[in-house]
DNA sequence: CACCTCCATCGGCATATGGCTATATAGGCA
DNA sequence: TGCCTATATAGCCATATGCCGATGGAGGTG
C-alpha cells in the first residue's frame, strides 16, 4: 500500500470530518447523539455550558461535515448521527491502526 | 449509556487527537506512516507540496497529540505512528458508530 | 576545525475559529 | 392577528491556525 492520489483524496475528505469532531463540545454532541438519537438542539445547551448560539454554530459545523442529520418536530429540530459518515470515518481510522500490509511488498 | 463526566473526559482528550488529524496534510502523513513506518521527515516535504518548516510544524502537532513517535537515525529523524493512540481513537469512533445500547434502558 | 545535511524554531502575516450579544426567522397556539 | 418558544444568523472581538522565509542547532564527514 502506497500513499497515492486515492489516499490523498481520502485524506482530504476524512480530514474535514475529523476536524469537525476535533472540538470537545462537538465530539461530546456526537457521543451524546450516539447514546440518545433524535436529541433536539435545546438539550445540548444545558449539557455543555455554552450559549444557545454557540451550540447552534457547533451543530452547523457537524451538519456541514455531513456527520449529523436533522428532522423538524414541531418547533424543535432533532439531530441524529449519520451512521454512514461515522462508519466511513471509522474505516479510515482502521486503516491507520492496521499494520503496513503491503501488497506484494 | 449516558453522556456523563467520564464521556466528557473522553471527548476532551479524543477531540485533541481528532483535531490533530483534522488537516489533510497531517492525516496524509498519518496514512503514509501507516503504509511506511519509520519515514524520515525530509520525505514528507516531497510528497505534500509544502515547505520543510510547514511539514515540521505538522509533525510537531502530531507529536504533541501523542499520535507519532520519533527516533533519531544519524542526521535524520524517523517518525512512526503510535499504535496505542490510534487504536484508542478508533475505539472512541467505534462508540459513535455503535447504535445506542442503553444499559437497562 | 570547517562544512554539509537534516530538522526545529522564530517572527511575521493572512485567515480561520470560537465565543458572545443582539436580532431575525419559523412554527405553535391564543 | 399577536405572542411565545425554539433555532438560526449577523456582527463583533480575541485568539488560534497555517503558511512562509530566515535562522539556529544537532550530527556526520572531510
Amino acid at each position: 500500500m502506497r500513499y497515492d492520489a486515492r489516499m490523498a483524496n481520502e485524506a482530504q475528505s476524512a480530514a474535514g470530518r475529523m476536524k469537525a469532531l476535533g472540538h470537545p463540545v462537538r465530539l461530546g454532541i456526537a457521543m451524546r447523539l450516539a447514546a440518545e438519537p433524535e436529541t433536539c438542539a435545546c438539550d445540548f445547551a444545558e449539557v455543555f455550558e455554552v450559549s444557545q448560539p454557540t451550540i447552534s454554530q457547533h451543530l452547523r459545523v457537524l451538519r456541514e461535515a455531513g456527520l449529523v442529520t436533522t428532522r423538524r418536530r414541531g418547533t424543535q429540530i432533532c439531530y441524529s448521527l449519520d451512521p454512514a459518515a461515522v462508519r466511513s470515518l471509522g474505516e479510515t481510522l482502521a486503516t491507520l491502526a492496521r499494520p503496513a500490509l503491503r501488497t506484494a511488498g
